[in-house]
This record gives C-alpha cells, sequence and structure tokens, in this order.
DNA sequence: TTAATATGTCAAGACACGTTGAGATGTAAG
DNA sequence: CTTACATCTCAACGTGTCTTGACATATTAA
C-alpha cells in the first residue's frame, strides 16, 4: 500500500458510518452483507447508504457482488490489514515503542500471533 | 482509544499534509522539530503549517512546547500506536487473516517483537 | 526601546463532503 | 406483461475543509 491509497483508505474511514459499516462487514465475514442489510444496520436511507458504499468502493475497503436482487458487500481483509501495515512501517521508522504497544494488544484479540507467548 | 478518538485521529491523518507532518516528526524522535523546520520541509506557510499542526494537536496525534523562539512540535507515540490497536481491535473480531499479516509486517521494520523470530 | 525572528490568528474564498428526496434501473415473482 | 422489490443515480442544499494573505502576538538581540 502506497502514501495514495493509504490516505483514500484512512479517508473512508474517518466518517462514522463508514467506520461502522466497515466493522460490520468484518465481522460479517466472506460472505458479506446485503445493501439492505447494511442499511437496516445503520439505520440510513438507501441513497446515503450507496453514497457510502461506493465511497468504500472506490477506497478498495469493500467490494460488492449481485446476489438475487441483492447486492451483497464484504470486507477487503487486504486492504486492511495494508492499511495497518502502512501505519507501522511508518510509525516503526527506528522507533519500535509506537508499534510494539500496538502488537501488545494483540494478545487482548482471538488472534494467534506468529509466536504466542501463552 | 474509543470511537471518536478513533475518527479524528483517522480524519487528521487522511489528509496529505498532516500525514506527512507526522511521519516527519515520527522518525523526528521525542524531540520533535521546531514549526519552522517542518514547514520548510513541507513547503507550507506559516498560516497553512499552524492550520494542520493545530489540527493534528487537537486529534492528539502531536504536541508541542516552546523552545527560545520556537515552538517544538513531537509525535504522540501513544495515540499513533492506540489508532493501530484500534483498528487491529476491531479488524481481529474472529477474523485473524486481518491483522495477522500486519504483524508480519513488522518482521521487516527494525521493530524488536514481543518475542523476535530470527 | 527598537528591530528582527518565529509563530499564531483572522476573514474570505474556492472546493469537497454528506444528506435528502425524487426518480431511474435492474431483478424476480405472479 | 405487470407488479413489487432492491438498489443506484442525480440534482440540490447546507456544511465543513483547505488555502491564501494580511495582521497580531511572543521572544530574543542590539
Amino acid at each position: 500500500m502506497d502514501e495514495t491509497q493509504a490516505l483514500d483508505a484512512l479517508g473512508a474511514l474517518s466518517q462514522e458510518t463508514r467506520l461502522r459499516i466497515v466493522r460490520l462487514l468484518v465481522t460479517a465475514g466472506p460472505d458479506g452483507m446485503a445493501a439492505g442489510a447494511i442499511g437496516e444496520a445503520m439505520g440510513a436511507t438507501s441513497s446515503r447508504l450507496s453514497f457510502h458504499l461506493t465511497h468504500l468502493e472506490h477506497a478498495g475497503l469493500v467490494q460488492s457482488r449481485r446476489d438475487g436482487r441483492s447486492i451483497r458487500y464484504s470486507a477487503v481483509y487486504d486492504a486492511l490489514s495494508g492499511l495497518i501495515a502502512f501505519l507501522m512501517r511508518d510509525c516503526c521508522q527506528g522507533h519500535p515503542e509506537v508499534c510494539t504497544p500496538a502488537v501488545a494488544a494483540l494478545s487482548a484479540c482471538a488472534c494467534p500471533s506468529p509466536e504466542p507467548a501463552a
């Protein structure tokens, strides 16, 4: 991920509705959710939802596919991990005190670390 | 870091000049840099630079202190690692495939991981 | 004090963003 | 074909963001 892509992703995530959509879709898994279900969860009108989903898709954070008369949206994991890696790469430039606490936060997640301590 | 703080931080970083300022200050270390030096590096006028530095300070990403007739700005490491941790926490909700690659990217940094492999 | 340096403040303008409501398009069922 | 459903597109409006230029404030030196 280069600077331009990172700026797009950061801009897309810096809006409340969009950040919540991404979080919802991450937890929804690879199958994603239909636009209608997302809109219901967000309490957003169809045009407002479409605006934000289009924005997220342009930023590469979500992808869509038609499923019957619905359109299902799902999170693009590579983009999310790419953004996190971009921030870490920058912040780690000789200053491990930035990213080391972030890695420690991983322990609080259900994620398997490369070298699990416990 | 809660959602509101994360939105502020993401919004602050989603602007080219501000993202570059943060990257510059992270590499500059704890002593930071004088506003004039930052402005020179950015090619920004004093008012434009002040606008962005104030924005970053309000978002909690940088801090300032007077040093003679200069004002030195430095990165707030806790805020940066907090943001990274926030993104990881959200993205890891049952989907380790998001944050595991990001952790792997750490190996490319000069950062000591909690359990260094090599 | 006076002058020079370093930075911040303010108002104005151009532009981008987010929301709304109406309508258009595509898809499936009767 | 007609109807209902699901979603997108478009224009319009208010609001926020970024830049610029002129000016104000704080600090140091002569």
